[in-house]
Formats: structure tokens, sequence, C-alpha cells
RNA sequence: GGCUCCGUAGCUUAAUUGGAUAGAGCACCUGACUACGGAUCAGGAGGUUGGAGGUUCGAGUCCUCCCGGAGUCACCA
């Protein structure tokens, strides 16, 4: 809660105390900004004191307000409708709040509260390419990382690669039979699509194989023998196909052997399994330069696979785990999920065991007092699994960890599915927003002075800016759909339309010749869309606040597109350069900076850059 | 079926965590400066907040029961 509201709030307890001898607790002394139509700044809810002052609201509220009026300085009146204490702050508070804040980098950054937080918000398989999913997965973390930070907190920012299984395996496979040693060099492609494409060709081989099968002898015995009463031939090969190529498929043996080799420690096949993955990983980090984002620890689901045999272990001798032959489980029946499996029967790891050793390991590393993992919210129970196996274990961080879960993102025809070619690749997406900006620069000519190298980056920043913003203005808890053409709008509530506030103001300063910055104090006469402005600009702080409370960025994103609203506005209805006197003029001109300021800061935040043109 | 999440205008969504007449954007219609950038601004139309009860001075928000959608309940990751 910011500084005054806190004032008010304690004001309004002592007022409870003195006028009617009553201990009203703070909690109940709502203070809130005062709602567009009525006169004010800041309303007090009158409703919880009715009982303790037994007086009618608004009566209270007269009492109120006038012991409000004559012991604040900063409250210059009041009025009150029904139960509601409107009051109103002095202009000159709010004159001297933008010449102290203007140029403080400080506005809208927190203490720092000694919590180490660290945040997983990437977990890509290296089998192919990163595409629309990830992406929101991507900026939600980087954003609430930056947010975090802003919070107060020391963030450490990670992501671990899945780089192995039996997933890379079937890439694997298919570039060596079809791949007549392609590369990357040779075929000019990216190295995480060139993967992408023999994971692909896999399946496709694949489907051809299983579609052969069950042609033959063979596949009519298995039918014959395997379906359930009633099931069609149809019905049942499309259930039977995972049990087919771990059981029949020539190519899904083939994957198999390429897995034991590697689990092995087969040179060739580390070898090879070296040389995609960094393929792999070269287009990822393309990908994730071209997103502004970076990570200070990267981790290998390869390093990582067999962590847990330790914490295992304990969990056995403790009794929070149980043992049955080779295999481990756990029973979580009291949160509703019934026996989790840890270790296989054949005494394989499973997700969770790699989880529970890498978790320890992190901590051990890092000590952090927070651990968030931005993960899908398909994965909800898994975490919810994890984290109360890690409480049973009494494992210290345990309190600590959060599972972020975002909703899927859906296209307007439904969902995106690989196997269909409905999946939005991240490439190819971010070219798309960036040639839409590009087009729409091109109609406007605004920028077309400029040398090419300016122009390019003014567009990259549009571009991106509008992708971003529609991704993250979206509450994370909700599914969303993406639809690819609102997604590259650049009017409304988008990303360039908070630019285009941003560089309204950069040209209204670059027009203004120095002036006398001190003479914005003098400014008495606070007009209605300037109250609204610095009101909006003080509740930065607060905005940060909650976004990081909540781990939820679209909170800034909402602010930074209302206070882009209220700059618009505001730039339509009065004159700045050409303001009534010097005072104006100058307050004007300071109230533009401070909102450029807070405009491009609060976008930061979410990953977001400011052009100076556009 | 158990657990979890979601349901707000035709569409995409917000609501300061229980506060005033539910606020925006898109799309549609009508307007605006010889003006500091029109990627702008103003106005119109569009709502029984899925439904029914309940708690409260006050409910989109909390409780109960329904309806609809999604996810998950694997010796997958």
């Amino acid at each position: 809660m910011s500084e005054l509201t806190k004032k008010i709030q304690e004001g309004v307890v002592r007022a409870a105390a003195e006028l009617y001898g009553a201990e009203l607790p703070a909690k109940q002394a709502v203070i809130q900004p005062t709602r567009k139509d009525f006169e004010g700044d800041f309303t007090a809810v009158m409703f919880p004191l009715t009982r303790l002052a037994r007086k009618k609201p608004e009566q209270i509220g007269e009492e109120v307000g006038q012991w409000l009026v004559s012991h604040l300085d900063e409250i210059d009146r009041y009025n009150v409708v029904k139960g509601f204490l409107n009051l109103v702050v002095a202009d000159s508070y709010w004159t001297t709040f933008v010449q102290q804040h203007v140029a403080d980098a400080s506005f809208g950054r927190f203490p720092a509260t000694g919590q180490k937080v660290m945040v997983e918000y990437s977990s890509p398989n290296t089998n192919k390419p990163l595409h629309l999913g990830h992406i929101r997965n991507i900026l939600l973390g980087w954003s609430i990382s930056r947010i975090l930070e802003a919070a107060g907190h020391e963030v450490i920012k990670t992501q671990i690669i899945n780089d192995r299984g039996i997933a890379i395996c079937r890439s694997m496979v298919a570039w060596k039979r079809w791949g007549n040693g392609a590369t990357p060099e040779s075929t000019g492609k990216k190295g995480d699509h060139l993967v992408g494409d023999f994971y692909v060709l896999f399946s496709k081989k694949f489907e051809e194989e299983y579609a052969a099968w069950q042609q033959t002898e063979e596949a009519e015995r298995v039918f014959a023998e395997r379906h359930k009463e009633g099931q069609t031939r149809e019905e049942f090969f499309k259930a039977f196909k995972n049990r087919y190529f771990n059981e029949f498929s020539e190519l899904g043996a083939e994957a198999r052997e390429m897995l034991r080799r590697w689990e092995a420690g087969d040179e060739e096949t580390l070898r090879l399994w070296r040389m995609m993955n960094d393929w792999v990983l070269e287009g990822f980090e393309e990908t994730y330069r071209k997103l502004g984002v970076s990570f200070d620890k990267t981790y290998f689901e390869s390093d990582t696979w067999q962590l847990g045999k330790e914490i295992i272990e304990e969990g056995l001798a403790k009794g929070v785990l149980h043992k049955d032959g080779k295999r481990v489980w756990v029973d979580l029946s009291n949160i509703g999920l019934g026996e989790k499996t840890i270790i296989k029967s054949d005494g394989t790891s499973t997700y969770t065991s790699q989880d529970l050793g890498t978790a320890r390991m992190r901590y051990e590393e890092f000590g952090f007092h927070k651990m968030i993992y931005v993960v899908g919210d398909e994965q909800i129970s898994h975490f919810q699994g994890l984290f109360e196996i890690l409480r049973r274990l009494g494992e210290p961080y345990a309190e600590g960890l959060y599972h972020l879960a975002y909703g899927m993102v859906d296209l307007p025809t439904g969902r995106m599915k690989s196997r269909e070619g409905t999946v939005v690749d991240a490439d190819d997406l971010i070219e798309e927003v960036i040639a839409e900006a590009r087009k729409h620069a091109e109609e406007r000519g605004e920028i077309a002075e400029l040398p090419r190298e300016a122009q390019d980056d003014i567009v990259r920043k549009i571009g991106m800016a509008a992708l971003k913003f529609f991704i993250i203005k979206v509450n994370p808890r909700k599914r969303m759909t993406f639809d690819p053409s609102e997604s590259v709008d650049m009017q409304g509530q988008t990303g360039p339309y908070v630019q285009n506030a941003y560089v309204r103001i950069q040209s209204v300063l670059r027009k203004a010749d120095a002036c006398d910055a001190d003479r914005a104090t003098a400014y008495s006469a606070l007009q209605e869309g300037e109250r609204e402005l610095v009101k909006q600009l003080y509740q930065y702080p607060e905005i940060i606040e909650t976004a990081a409370r909540e781990y939820d960025p679209s909170h800034v994103a909402n602010y930074a597109y209302n206070l882009a609203r209220a700059f618009h506005k505001f730039y339509h209805d009065y004159p700045i350069l050409k303001a009534e006197s010097e005072e104006a003029r100058a307050f004007r001109l300071e109230l533009s900076r401070m909102v450029a300021r807070v405009l491009a800061d609060a976008m930061d935040l979410l990953g977001i850059e400011m052009p100076d043109r556009m």
C-alpha cells in the first residue's frame, strides 16, 4: 500500500477512535481510488463504522471527512455519497509528487527483501522447435522474473532442457536412415527445425509402417486375440498404436535400441546425439534471442535424469515411500491423487523421481526461498504430488515451491495438434508479426526517412510488442484463444498503442526547448485530465506489488494500457507546448516525461521495448 | 466417477480481492483539431456476470446445489 493511502487509512482509524471511542481494525478501513463519476481521489468506505459509531453512514462520512481535512495536510476537501467518503487530495501534493519522481529510477522498485527466488520458465524437448505454447510460457516466466526483481527479490532464471529419451531418439533414427548426412549448413535450415523435420519424418514413416502392418496376418491374429467386445477394427488399431510401437514395430525397436545404447554410453550414439542436440540448442538460442529472454542457469535432463536415488532411499527409510520389488511408489490418496509410481518395476526412473532429485540439487546449489515452476496447467496434479512428497520428506524448501500454471493456447480452429500440423511455430510467428508491423509502417510513412537499420529496429520493436502484449495481457490462469489476425492488431488495447503514447511524448519532448522545471510545482490549477494521470502514476508501485504477489504480469500490462489511454486523452484535451501559462507548460512537460518513463518501465517488465519514433 | 480450473456484451477480456450505475478493446454506426504524430480522441448501440438458492448494509467476487466446457486421475514426459 502506498504512503498516502496508508496515511489516510491510519487517519480513518484514529478518527474512529477519537470521534467514537471505537477500535477499528485497519483492515476494515477500506481505502480505494475514487470511481470516475464522483469527485475525489481516494474513497474511504464508511459502512464498517456504522456498527461501532451507531450512526448513519452519511453522518459518519461527514464527521470523519471533517476530521481528516483538519488533521491531514494532504487532504483538501471531501464529499459524501451514501456511505462513501470521497477525499480530494491537495494539488500541491500531486505537483510535488511529480517533481520528486519524474527522474526517480527507483520509483516502482522495492527495497531488497533478501529473498532468493528461482524461476524455471522453459523446459523444451530437443526433438522439435519451439511453438506458440512455449512462447506463452517463456513470456510469462520472463516477465514474472522481472516483476519479482522489481519487488525486491533476487531472481535466478533457469530452464531445463529435456534432451534425452525416446523422442530425440526418433529424430536420430530418422536422420540416420534417411538424412543423407544433412546438416543445418548443408540445408540452410535452422537446427531445431531440421531436427524437427526428422521427427516428423519418423512419425510419417512409422504411420506408413503401422498401416502396412495392419494388413498382415500377424495383425489379424493380434486383433482377434486382444480386441474388446464390440470394438471395431478401426477403434482397436487406433488405441493399439503405442503398444504396436513397443511390441511389433521395426522403427519402434530401432528407436528403443537407440535409447538403450544411449543409456549404455555407446560412443557412436552419443556422438550423433550430441551433434543433433547442439543443432537444436543453437536454434533455441536464436529464438530466445529474438524473444529477448535469457537464463542464469541451464539444466539438462541428460545430467539430472538419474538424480533422486538418494532422496528416494531416504523416503523409503522414513516410510514416506513404499517398495514392491523394484517399483517405488507413494500413496497420495489424501490429496485425491491415488498411488503414484516413482521408480518403475524395471528399475528405471520417472519424471517425478528426476524432479525430486533436481529440486534438492537446486536448493543445495542456490539455497532459494522460493522456487517457481512456470509450466502448463495440464501438469497441475504432477506438481501437487511432487510438492506433497517433498513436504512429507521434510525438505526445508518444500513450503516455498509454487507451480505457476498457465492455460493452454488454443487457435480459433481449436487445439493445436502437432499430428495435424496445426502447431504455430515460434519463429514463423515472430517473422509474421514483424512483417505486419512493417506493412503498417510503410503505409504510414512516418519513419521512411530513417536509415534502413533504424527502420528495421523500430519495426521489430513494434511487431514484438504486438505479439507479447497480446499474450501477456491475459490472466495466466485462463486458457486463451490465439487469433493470429488479432495478435498483429496495432490499434486499441495493444502493445503498439502503448508504444504510441510513449512516442508522442518523445516527439513533444524533442520539440520542447529547455524550460524551467521548477515552475511546475507552482502550478496550482490541476485539471481533470492531469489529475487522472497523476493518480495513475501514483498507483504504479502498488500494481507491481500485486503482480508480484499474484505472479501475474497481466496486471502490469493492463496498467500500462490504462496509463497510455489516459495520456492519449490528456494529449488530445490539453495543449502542452502551447499551454496557457509557463507553470502549466512546465508541469505538463514534467508530467508527460514521467508518464513516458513509467510506461517504458512497465513495458520493460513485460519484455517489451519502446521505440522513439514509429 | 474423484480432484482442479474456467464460464462476464457477437468476439477477446477487466473489475484494486466483499463496495457506488459491471469497465475496456475488436467488429458495427456517427462524429472530431488548418493543432504538440489520426497506430489518436469523443459519442451511439450492445449485459438477468451460465442457472437457482443462501450469507451480508452491500455479491461478478464468499457458501450450497445444478448446467456447460477444459485438464488430470498411467510403471508418459
